[in-house]
DNA sequence: AAGACGAAAGTGGTTGA
DNA sequence: TCAACAACTTTCGTCTT
């Protein structure tokens, strides 16, 4: 007996005994025990070590009656609040067998078949349902479209359901409706697209939108704060391909333009979109006016006001 | 020739009477 | 409801690199 083997033995605390489908080689004894610490599982007689590290496969909690394992199993899907049942209800299946794999008779099909029917027609019934499904439905393909973060599609998703328990959906349109919500999850999780973006992207005018998502924010109180220019920094950085050093000091300037209040009431994409240009000269990394304001969809005189404000009131040395 | 600049006129939204 | 207003856009001619 090799030491390792004999400090095993000792470790008599924390030891859970577990059922084995293998037997000790050393011995043929099949009682073996496992040690929560250490992963090893140990014949109980020798005290040899059988299999070490392993990946205990169990759960954490014990159950003493099936009820009790039942209720504490976790098993099953998660729920997922882009569809429109958040994919928890049941469905039944299409083969016409029973459980136990034997065809079912002509009566019992035919009954199935009416089961089938109506669980389809309950699980869509309220106008509410329908609405979520295509709403859901056409989140989706606008967030792709976008290319939003899943996790912002999600919170979009909770916006909707939202919305539409306040019946906010009378009179105005699905899409509308799943656009304004957008826009308000790419607010509330700071990756903001601007109205224009998804007006783009959807058939619904900037107005409307802009509309429903004031209805949304009124109505549910929501406190979302007013978009910071230093939200789209990384977006335009990394779609004009800056350098990280490069983005930090487009940071920098905007965070002194703060503190200076020379934010206040101006468009943050087009102060972002200035703070880049000042940044670009400054680290050598030079996009032109014209590179800028397309990637930060605001015009070049823009740019150029809101970088001249900043250099004369910061005052910024650029040497050019 | 491309990029930067600035003036002038126009647009859509907010504010206050 | 309307005018005043600030911020932004569009357009265009001129200057700079």
């Amino acid at each position: 007996m090799d030491n390792a083997t004999v400090k095993n033995m000792n470790k008599k605390v924390n030891l859970k005994q577990k059922g084995s489908r293998y037997n000790c080689p050393e011995c043929g004894n099949h009682r073996l025990i496992f040690d929560e610490k250490t992963g090893d599982q140990i014949c109980n007689m020798c005290g040899a070590v059988i299999r070490e590290r392993m990946v205990d496969e169990g759960p954490e909690w014990r159950g003493f009656s099936p009820e009790e394992r039942n209720k504490r199993s976790r098993v099953g899907s998660p729920m997922n609040v882009m569809i429109h049942d958040k994919g928890l209800s049941t469905i039944i299946g299409w083969g016409n067998r029973d459980s136990y794999g034997r065809q079912l008779s002509p009566i019992n099909r035919a009954k199935m078949y009416r089961l089938r029917k109506w669980q389809t027609r309950i699980r869509l019934s309220s106008s509410k349902d329908r609405n979520l499904t295509q709403a859901m439905c056409e989140l989706d393909r606008l967030g792709s479209q976008m290319g939003v973060p899943r996790g912002v599609k999600e919170t979009s998703a909770v916006i909707y359901r939202k919305a539409l328990e306040k019946n906010l959906s009378r009179g105005r349109s699905i899409e509308a409706l799943v656009g304004a919500s957008l826009y308000a999850a790419t607010r509330i999780r700071r990756v903001p697209r601007s109205l224009d973006e998804i007006a783009i992207h959807s058939s619904v005018s900037k107005k409307e939108l802009g509309k429903c998502y004031r209805v949304i924010v009124k109505e549910w109180d929501l406190k979302i704060p007013p978009a910071s220019p230093l939200d789209y920094l990384s977006r335009f950085g990394t779609e004009l391909q800056l350098s990280g050093m490069c983005q930090r000091r487009a940071a920098d300037i905007l965070i002194e333009a703060q503190n200076e209040g020379l934010t206040g009431g101006k468009d943050p994409t087009g102060l972002a979109a200035a703070a880049i240009y000042l940044a670009g000269i400054i680290k050598d990394e030079r996009r032109t006016q014209r590179e800028i304001a397309a990637t930060a969809q605001v015009t070049e005189v823009t740019v150029r006001n809101r970088y001249k404000e900043l250099v004369r009131e910061l005052e910024l040395d650029i040497a050019n």
